[in-house]
DNA sequence: CTGTTAGCGCTTTCAT
DNA sequence: ATGAAAGCGCTAACAG
């Protein structure tokens, strides 16, 4: 494979940790095969009673009382061969592998390292561990394409985020534990989901209040159903409210916002504000206004759904929407061990906290300010 | 649980995916408990064959070769069971879970991303599945935690990308089959990284062809070991230039870039280009030069050591070192799986390709426009 | 209180 | 060419 090569000179890394000279005696690879771990049975051994006490002894079996002098020897023996339970074995025997798949999609937004830190930690709290599926490409497979994650026992259940509104994700029957995170699946009882239509109230009742009538909405694509949601709400919204609304949908990506904006730049009457549902859209909407002499906020204010820290240290520093991502990480591990313990399906909606957080982007329209 | 809400009201989600009417009949929980998956044995009852014959036939066991009616039935049984191997009990049988744990630490910087997607594809190219383990809070853990995932028959071996140059890291003794993922452990023999050095003359070469004479290095913690390297290097590369260089560490984050940005323009001979280890420090600096009137590039040029889509539609484009990081995610899983095969252990340094992305944040220094 | 027994589902000699 | 048997390491009745 060329670009690489094994066994680095010591120009490579001149900086090394010691001054250790020429070959040290214990440097190179593992010494004698695999250390074995400790199992059961070699406790077992060394105390002189049996396996299943052991077992008993380490799992806190609350049957009864073993006899402490056993108990203390058990427990230090463990210790001192430094025991870990083979979970492969444990797993087999007790039916459940305690661990969940979170599968998520190929995006560089960064909202999924915060959901995917929400659910790490609440499961780790429940006894669970996470194991994150990255999809392989930018299209998603439908959600049976991970069902094999639970028949072949690798998983108790799935957090599923890759789901998308399009006929070839709906097939697949009940199949196993499964919850949609941020997305609503084609099966129902099933999706913990944000309060997308809430983001938007809050969205135009800011900008409304400020003066503005004339809305844009740059987002992703109309199959994710995050999407699917906010447009849809911000249609309804600005319909009660009597604002114009114009949607545009763009791939979630610099490009995708960029060309979004500069083709709204160029037709019809000009909204006042734009919404941007992501964060690498909205770098490639500053972009284009910033190209087309648009000034943001004196011309076009601008609010981002995404909210990230680094919004705060831009040129013109985007109001942004702070949605609950962690919270509904935690949540959908909640479901989903719900799930597997039998509860009856529900959906769930997580809406705390969200807030807006203003910073420079936005501005009362001109016709706002022409009337002072 | 505040703000979460079990069962959304049709207000809550009018957008319905369908017309469906009033609760239809297959809605709600799974039917009648969990469908057992088909095992090895019922494809053998079925069959009328023993169960070591079956597992023989799936497996493509190329002794001898099987009684090709027999052969067919079974595989069309399986295929018709909807059979998947019990992952569990393959595992505990072969010895070999056939996956990797990739330990990564808990930062935004999107380089992460780009280093799990490298090592998902090649993982999955050569058979084994990755879970991916972030760290649960900002400061990584030492190596040795994470043992217990091997320990414990969860993986076969573990990609670690979270060692720090401190004591504690240090400890530990030989281990289980790991190696380290952009940054050197504290063991030999099992480091898989980039040319450091390289980046940092590609940039001084670059930088000092346009006649920059005056340097900062503007990066993370010390105990980083891509930091320390880059550090290194560019001290001892200004050296033989004779270049001068102020190097500055700071907290990954854009308030770190803003505040060592910051003291850095209040201090001493302010100098003329400006090398920035990580995306998120990046916004910061940038935030605080155009809060003190220093002019990018005019009167400070900056380059960036995080390559992103993003910094081609900032304000003013960012130029980058773009960094092999997919080539050595896949790189660090190949050379994992040589030290389980029992392979000598042995660095790995990935070097290719690497590339300056010229864009608009760097320009000839003010001293070498007046000579003209 | 503790030992015996019987597997979980699969692989793998060893016979036949 | 296929079946029998022996476990991997652990748990969970059920006896004693």
């Amino acid at each position: 494979m060329a670009g690489k090569t094994a066994g680095m000179t010591s120009a490579d890394a001149p900086e090394s940790r010691s001054p250790a000279p020429a070959a040290p005696p214990a440097a190179g690879s593992d010494p004698g095969g695999p250390r074995r771990v400790s199992r059961l049975v070699d406790i077992a051994e060394a105390v002189g009673v049996h396996v299943s006490t052991v077992s008993r002894v380490l799992n806190g079996d609350p049957a009864q009382s073993i006899r402490p002098e056993i108990y203390e020897r058990i427990l230090s023996t463990a210790q001192q061969q430094g025991y870990r339970p083979n979970a492969l074995a444990r797993a087999l025997k007790r039916r459940r592998t305690g661990a969940f798949a979170f599968v998520v999609p190929l995006l560089r937004n960064p909202i999924w390292a915060r959901l995917q830190r929400g659910a790490l930690q609440r499961a780790r709290e429940r006894g669970y561990v996470v194991m994150i599926m990255e999809e392989p490409t930018e299209d998603p497979k439908p959600p049976g394409d991970y069902y094999y994650l639970v028949e072949e026992s690798r998983a108790d259940g799935l957090l599923l985020a890759t789901s998308l509104r399009v006929p070839e994700h709906s097939g697949g029957g009940t199949g196993p534990p499964h919850v949609y995170v941020n997305r609503r699946g084609p099966d129902r009882g099933h999706d913990v989901i944000m309060d997308e239509p809430g983001a938007i109230r809050m969205f135009l009742d800011y900008a409304g209040g400020l003066g503005h009538r004339s809305f844009a909405l740059l987002d992703g694509p109309a199959e994710v159903d995050t999407v699917y949601r906010r447009v849809g709400a911000a249609r309804r919204a600005c319909a009660a409210r009597g604002f114009s609304l114009a949607v545009r949908h763009a791939a979630p990506t610099e490009d995708g916002g960029w060309d979004a904006t500069t083709r709204m730049l160029r037709r019809g009457p000009r909204p006042t504000i734009c919404g941007v549902g992501s964060l690498n859209q909205l770098f490639g909407a500053m972009a284009a206004l910033r190209e087309a002499g648009v000034e943001v906020p004196g011309e076009m204010s601008l609010v981002s759904f995404d909210d990230d820290e680094c919004l705060g240290y831009l040129e013109v520093p985007v109001t942004s929407v702070s949605m609950p991502l962690s919270q509904l990480g935690a949540a959908a591990v909640d479901a989903l061990i719900a799930r597997i313990e039998g509860a009856p399906a529900g959906d769930v909606m997580v809406r705390e906290p969200m807030s807006l957080q203003p910073r420079g982007s936005v501005a009362p329209p001109a016709s706002a300010r022409a009337a002072r």
